[in-house]
DNA sequence: GGTGTGACTTGTACCAACTGCC
DNA sequence: GGCAGTTGGTACAAGTCACACC
């Protein structure tokens, strides 16, 4: 095994370094090929170079984060009762118990464990005397509040033109203050320049800690990281930060630990920046390589599932589900978090084998929970041998044990990157996520379609991208109403036609039973019009068969972070597609690398 | 080799802003 | 101009993976 992985990594070594070589300056160069005008100050980042590679920045300035309004409590005739009695909150108590009357539209408030834990955390910040007297949620009457925020909300939907512009304003100057940092010498936006407002934790799914309260977060708790040359941020009056470093080997601009996990949260910039570009372009650079070096891979976890070794086997067919299936690793996680799984983490009870199913030999069917709790269904024919060694691999288990109980994400990644520098689980998932779109533009794209036609072949092409890495959206609530009104539109546009047709065939008569310049342009005006007709009809059907294919598909996250850029700008010049049809404003912007430098004849 | 932590990417839901139709 | 439907942006949760430490 280890001296197969040592011939594969010369050969990708060699490969890689070919790449690498190359990389930079054809980059950079392939950048600029495009369009010479295009070079602008902002363009020109791309060619400075770090002095290392964990060195992230040189000079990083900023205004620090902007922090959640403070509370503003709620007016007299807004009424708390509890048993029926009316009670007038302490402000602290008052703001969490609105937290929770703005969520009682939602199905989650009435879920056990979202009661529990808000009550108990809720309790935790009364005054003794609010505690010793509020002993059972289901007595409190949060119905006023909850009225009061609908007719708020309602306000704010009904405001004047004149007030939404003071908004507007508001936010920009917001923005224009605290929405940029100064990034060696380069204005670039931040990502999430306001911390996160208190409020209930939500979770997804199941989670056992929904309804826990997530505690505001004070200057006290935030370490701002900038240059030391630069005009450090200033707290706010009053206040100080936890601390200030000047760590330039990290992106982040200021971080806090949020109470629910005590994990850190960070303010990033935006993925139209140079540092967040430059990492997806390195992340797709990587998936590329593994291109050339698949095969290999593919015949050694093959040999693996013959090996003696168990630790081997489950790998080998780890990595095949990672390979075929686009699985995610699946980290262990911690008890406190929803039960969710990957593919190191599947359980036995996870999946059933089929020697036979639906006229197919060797099926597995999978059915669990992945990432954000999204089900991830399917039947998959896979080879004997794999079927064989999964029916091992459960021999004597419980349902609730690991199905591959010798491996861990740590190793099947130690192994992988054996045989490649820097590849990981994910790198697969990047990989066949941009070979599919490339394979089904390919296929799906011909010369004589429209420009309308081809975008429909465009997202039939991300959608099977969307649908090999499971990513599903709740159907829209308007869905059903909006087909309706659609087809509709359809019927009507078909009837009208119809009368077209009939006009153009009355035209066409009368120009020939009595020739003459008028009855002559009066058929050509209706041929025109039937034409007319017919394209609008196509428009509309192409748009129906469009939607309904995405019903239950998100194509906007393969669409971000899995397609190759240049696949898409590659195909948009190559069949004069304008970009814009295909990225929408944010999306050239986090793309204009890819923009910039592709060119039609690049492949994946 | 196991575990914890930190940094970063990936992911969906929600809501405000925009768009097109009547 | 008003409305309904759609789209895009934001919020923030939930993953992955590298690295330090024991």
């Amino acid at each position: 095994m280890k001296r197969c992985f040592c011939v594969i990594s010369r050969f990708i070594y060699i490969s890689a370094e070919r790449n690498k070589g190359a990389s930079l300056v054809s980059n950079v160069s392939r950048y600029y090929s495009g369009s010479a005008a295009a070079k602008t100050r902002s363009d020109l980042r791309w060619e400075e170079s770090k002095s290392s590679d964990s060195q992230k920045w040189s000079r990083l300035e900023h205004k620090g984060p902007y922090f959640a309004p403070e509370y503003d409590p709620l007016p007299d005739n807004v009424p708390f009762y509890y048993d029926g009695r009316l009670l007038k909150l302490s402000p602290a108590t008052e703001e969490i118990a609105t937290f929770y009357a703005k969520m009682l539209d939602h199905e989650y408030t009435s879920k056990e464990v979202f009661q529990n834990n808000f009550f108990t955390d809720w309790r935790e910040e009364m005054t003794d005397e609010e505690r010793k007297l509020i002993k059972t949620l289901s007595k409190c009457d949060f119905s006023h509040m909850h009225k009061y925020f609908v007719e708020k909300s309602e306000e704010r939907k009904n405001m004047t033109k004149e007030e939404k512009q003071v908004l507007k304003e508001e936010s920009s100057r917001l923005m224009e203050e605290y929405g940029f940092c100064v990034l060696d010498g380069h204005r670039e936006k931040i990502g999430n320049f306001k911390l996160e407002p208190p409020g209930l934790f939500r979770g997804r799914g199941e989670h056992p800690k929904m309804g826990k309260l997530k505690k505001r977060i004070q200057p006290e708790h935030v370490t701002i990281n900038c240059s030391q040359d630069s005009k450090i941020p200033e707290a706010p009056a009053g206040h100080r930060w936890k601390r200030v470093q000047h760590d330039n080997t990290v992106t982040w601009l200021a971080s806090w630990l949020e109470n629910i996990h005590g994990r850190p949260k960070y303010i990033m910039l935006n993925p139209s920046s140079k540092l967040k570009g430059e990492k997806d372009w390195q992340k797709y650079e990587t998936a590329r390589q593994l291109k050339v070096c698949v095969n290999a891979i593919r015949k050694q976890y093959k040999r693996d599932w013959t090996s003696r070794e168990m630790k081997s086997r489950q790998r080998g067919v780890a990595i095949y589900f990672i390979d075929k299936l686009a699985l995610r690793a699946g980290n262990e996680k911690d008890e406190e978090s929803a039960d969710t799984v990957g593919c190191c983490s599947l359980r036995v009870e996870h999946i059933s084998l089929h020697r036979r199913l639906d006229g197919l030999e060797h099926v597995v069917e999978f059915d669990f929970l992945g990432k954000d709790s999204i089900r991830y269904y399917n039947k998959v024919p896979v080879e004997k041998q794999v079927f064989k060694n999964l029916k091992l691999f459960i021999k004597h288990k419980d349902p609730e044990d690991d199905l591959f109980d010798r491996i861990t994400t740590i190793n099947l990644n130690k192994a992988l990157n054996e045989c490649m520098p820097g590849l990981t689980a994910k790198v697969f998932r990047t990989f066949n996520a941009s070979t599919t779109l490339q394979d089904q533009l390919n296929k799906l794209t011909t010369e004589d379609m429209t420009v309308e036609e081809k975008i429909l072949s465009y997202n039939r092409a991300n959608r099977a991208v969307a649908i090999l890495c499971n990513h599903q959206r709740a159907a829209p609530k308007t869905f059903e109403k909006s087909m309706q009104i659609l087809q509709e539109k359809i019927q009507k546009k078909k009837e009208q036609i119809e009368e077209a047709k009939k006009e153009l065939k009355e035209a066409k008569k009368a120009h020939k039973d009595a020739p003459s310049d008028k009855s002559k342009k009066l058929v050509e005006k209706k041929e025109k019009l039937v034409q007319r007709l017919c394209e609008q009809l196509k428009k509309l059907q192409l748009q129906e068969t469009d939607r309904e294919e995405n019903k239950v598909i998100a194509l906007g996250t393969s669409k971000l972070n899995y397609l190759d850029p240049r696949i898409t700008v590659a195909w948009c010049k190559k069949h004069n597609v304008p970009i814009e049809k295909i990225y929408n404003k944010t999306q050239r912007d986090k793309f204009t690398w890819a923009i910039h430098m592709t060119d039609e004849n690049f492949q994946f």
